[in-house]
DNA sequence: GTGGTCTAGACCACA
DNA sequence: GTGGTCTAGACCACA
């Protein structure tokens, strides 16, 4: 499996929009130990530092956290996880309409696009 | 009238999606002119070559054209307008509904975060 | 001036929290704008890189924030800034109140070495 | 009894600080005979190698000695204990007034500070 | 073996 | 010129 990645965004919040996105809906469950930082940038064919920096990012977020010598693991705090989704899901969902709202389409048009979108 | 520009986007990105919006919801009408690069990026605080850049994407996109000497014009051919619009429409719905599906939230919880933004 | 720095913290926290302790006491003024990242790194003698993860950190904290291809500026958020100030006052001294009890020095003892100290 | 542990500080730091400061407080009586390293390593729950090194750090400072074969024992020399009790807590209210100062917290303000916490 | 830090240096977009 | 990203690779403490 080989990861393409985007070249307009930095690679780092690439490999971090991953990660907390298998965190997120559950591919990578609380508590569960995560690959090496050396493996994971193996896989992901990237620097040892890229992958770092994307790691700090969350941990810095709290998804994950650090044994020294040991290695990160996924957060046990299941209410932050819970938490950081359906904020996720309230945010993009707000960003969706705004946008639609901002090309002047109304709610009523709104949900035209989303049935013909739910009926594929 | 003062624009908030958001850092981590290139502003002349920023630009052209304020023009490009206005063309699509109607704010700037078809044929009509815009105003002079330099009036433009005085009004939004940029470089002008920001601006210029801005303005020769749109360009490319043929939603504005060129009258040498004479100015900016927002495109006569509303047909392009529309199916711009319609695309941009169904893309960014597209784009909604596969962030929500990555992070594991189905079409009928979508449907929830839907209805209760609807009902604000 | 040439910094010396303590090889048990890494470089990047000592110039983080040198700058931090800066703007906490007012020697960086609120919006004033920092040094270039070259300047700062050739002045501390360190690689770019490293102050620039010093930088990446206070911002995170929103004490320093980044104008694009411009520089970097303190905050303008002065009340942040006295937050800061005022928390970090508390927390070292409850971490001085706490080590002091922990090896059995109580209160009142405490106040003697306190004013031993003042009348220095 | 689970020791929680400071992941930023070496474990065997934070280890040495524990026993030091029960030997400074009196909770370890002159004398008197620590558990064996293999009790202590699991009574703390880390790795023989890692109490080991602590104690020999305390071994170092003669706050503890080693009767071959028997065991190990805080040291009798009460008026060591009381020298390093001292210069502990003179070194730790120094650091504090030289924390306070460094952010701009002159001698007066300093006193409010420990008042409010005084009067908890 | 684990993560963390740091350097040297290249390269990039933007203004 | 400004900040940002990325790589290659060394070196370190800790367990």
């Amino acid at each position: 499996m080989n990861y393409q990645f985007d070249n307009n965004i930095p690679i780092y919040i690439q490999l971090l929009d991953n990660i907390k996105t298998d965190i997120i809906c559950g591919k990578l469950k609380p508590g569960e130990k995560l690959s090496s930082v050396r493996e994971l940038s193996t896989q992901f064919k990237v620097n040892p530092n890229t992958m770092q920096k994307a790691l700090s990012e969350l941990e810095t977020e709290k998804l994950i956290y650090t044994e020294r010598t040991n290695g990160k693991y996924v957060t046990e705090d299941e209410k932050l996880i819970e938490k950081i989704k359906k904020d996720y899901a309230k945010k993009i969902t707000n960003d969706y309409f705004e946008k639609m709202q901002k090309i002047g389409i109304n709610d009523s048009e709104i949900i035209k696009y989303i049935n013909r979108k739910e009926n594929t």
